[in-house]
DNA sequence: ATTATAATCGAAAACGTTTTAGTTGTCAAG
DNA sequence: CTTGACAACTAAAACGTTTTCGATTATAAT
């Protein structure tokens, strides 16, 4: 069918194993002989068959990425970048990209443990990683490669790549205080998540900095849900006057348009009267009305780094395990540009 | 390292002939070794090497899909879902995805060329085709399996599924005249588009099945961009009154978030003033404000069929090559539902 | 008792590559 | 003339399966 070493070897009258090593340029082998190999292996158009390299190297130079399918009323705003981001740079250094969304934690264990004794991957990539994450438990015990994007317990120690949430936070929290804001809200996320932790400490940080009192009405944990952030903004827009925020920072965009809409239906006009933070700086968030202000995640740069980290890793070029925090960006828009009439 | 074939025939004292024969079911070994057979590969937790079977059977068991990342203000907001899709479907038939974005046709050409020559997937999922598609073309030539989600020329016979875009906006506009509308402007996209055409073909019937008529400035071909869909819905909103759509219906979200923009900039209230229909029903549709009418694509089930047709498809199953053409499905959100106050 | 038939298993090749351990031949040093 | 070093190459094993073909045994039919 396809043209094989053998049909070079036979070409030029030599064995297969001279093809080869001139191939992966091999020191014992004449320079004439590389050149005769490579120009007959380029004319009779000569692919090395990955399957039979790898079956022979036990690798497959394919890494498995998988995600949770999001809740219906959600979306991942960042997935398609982060693919690409990441598949780009598998392909730099030769590797590719396996995916596969799992609907459950369990199902997606199970994934993980068949690739990994059938050697389908060399390694995996990680995401959306909390606190006692039992895939980072599994692959640790397992000793497989994989690196996160996210951190997990401070004593499992694993290469990751994070974007840091509450220096995000706390960038947007001093936009807003700049602009005259003093009372500020936060719709956060329920306490079990790692994440939702590190930015709601951003936003604690920079108040108290700031020597603003935080309420804890001002505090309203949530799902990443729609419906739920709507509803919450709701309460925080109904408080009376003298506690009510001119200001709400939302953990996501989605989140954001909960409050921008509530906003709306409360007869108040974002940007306006109440001025509003997302985070993810997903695609349409520019779009919205008023345009929302978001915390812009390096989301290209956390995939290419993720990645490479990856491939040295299986390569046992590591020595220690990286741990990198990337800074996000705080992305002005008019939904925050205002100053608070207070 | 891992469990292979060999440690379960040492085990028992038979051949690895034998081993491979009960776990896959031959006739001619005793249900007797076949029971031993797999109760010892369950006990030691064997698990068949990939890339061995793959090498023997000249296959990998992988399909690869390869997307064109969008502009920089574009998303994909069926993505997630797609992908999900497929790789649920291939899973369940023992396949994987590969994924590949390319940031340019050529580079998706030569990365086609390079996977096939080097037998790296089984068969290949196109989507966003067109006409004269070099992909689909190239594919074709090859004589490589693959399946696409899209139509291209009538005369290249390929696998397709596709979403019948002439039924869909045919049902919106429909809707719109059974609300009171009568001028109903289009936001289509340029020429070269053959699911564009396909789209505005279902506008065009419907407003002549009604009896309405169209006039020329009423047809806006626009690249799918944000800004200048919101450029066009200006134009249009500035005709005379007696000319000024009271609808429009955009060929995406994207572009229908533009007219929404637009609608309110002018000072019309989109949904009450003006009705709006989007296409691809992305989920943040029904967080805009008015929620976004818009034409849903069974995006699950064009990933589904896609993958089982193309699982059919190596697999020799394949008599004739299937077109499929599935119906999108009207979501009515308040962007619409107001009657035209003529 | 002989032969035919079926049932069960094993030996070995094959997939295409890489790599180890030689093997040859040449040439210079002793 | 021997020895050693070196360059350039080859044979063959190995990776873990699957599958063809032949071998063995037992059973049934003649």
């Amino acid at each position: 069918m396809s043209v094989t070493i053998k049909d070079i070897a036979a070409e030029l009258g030599i064995s297969v194993s001279a093809v080869s090593k001139a191939l992966n340029n091999y020191p014992d082998v004449a320079s004439e002989t590389k050149r005769q190999v490579k120009e007959t292996a380029q004319r009779l158009g000569y692919r090395a068959n990955i399957t039979a390299r790898n079956l022979r190297a036990s690798e497959t130079r394919l890494f498995g990425y998988s995600w949770q399918p999001n809740f219906p009323d959600q979306f991942d705003p960042i997935l398609d970048r982060f693919l690409q981001a990441m598949a780009e740079a598998a392909a730099r250094h030769g590797y590719h990209l396996l995916t596969f969304p799992n609907s459950s934690v369990d199902a997606e264990l199970d994934t993980y443990a068949e690739m990994v004794r059938t050697g389908q991957v060399d390694g995996f990539v990680l995401s959306n990683t909390n606190l006692d994450d039992r895939r980072v438990h599994r692959l640790l015990e397992n000793e497989f490669p994989f690196v996160a994007f996210g951190r997990s317990n401070v004593d499992w120690d694993f290469p990751w790549v994070d974007v840091d949430g509450t220096a995000g936070v706390r960038i947007a929290i001093q936009h807003l205080i700049a602009q005259g804001h003093r009372r500020i809200a936060c719709l956060a996320w329920p306490e079990a998540s790692l994440t939702g932790q590190f930015r709601l400490q951003g936003y604690l940080e920079s108040m108290e900095e700031a020597g603003l009192p935080v309420e804890p009405e001002w505090i309203e944990r949530r799902e990443n849900v729609y419906a739920d952030a709507y509803a919450a903004a709701l309460r925080l827009l109904a408080l009376p006057a003298a506690h009510r925020p001119s200001a709400i920072i939302a953990l996501t965009d989605l989140m954001a348009m909960g409050v921008l809409n509530a906003a709306w239906d409360a007869g108040l006009e974002p940007g306006r009267d109440l001025a509003v933070v997302g985070f993810d700086d997903a695609p349409m968030a520019r779009f919205l009305r008023p345009p929302l202000t978001s915390l812009r995640q390096p989301i290209a740069e956390v995939g290419e780094r993720l990645v490479t980290m990856l491939v040295n890793l299986v390569k046992g070029q590591l020595s220690a395990k990286p741990h990198i925090l990337l800074q996000p960006e705080l992305i002005v828009r008019a939904s925050s540009i205002v100053p608070c009439s207070e």
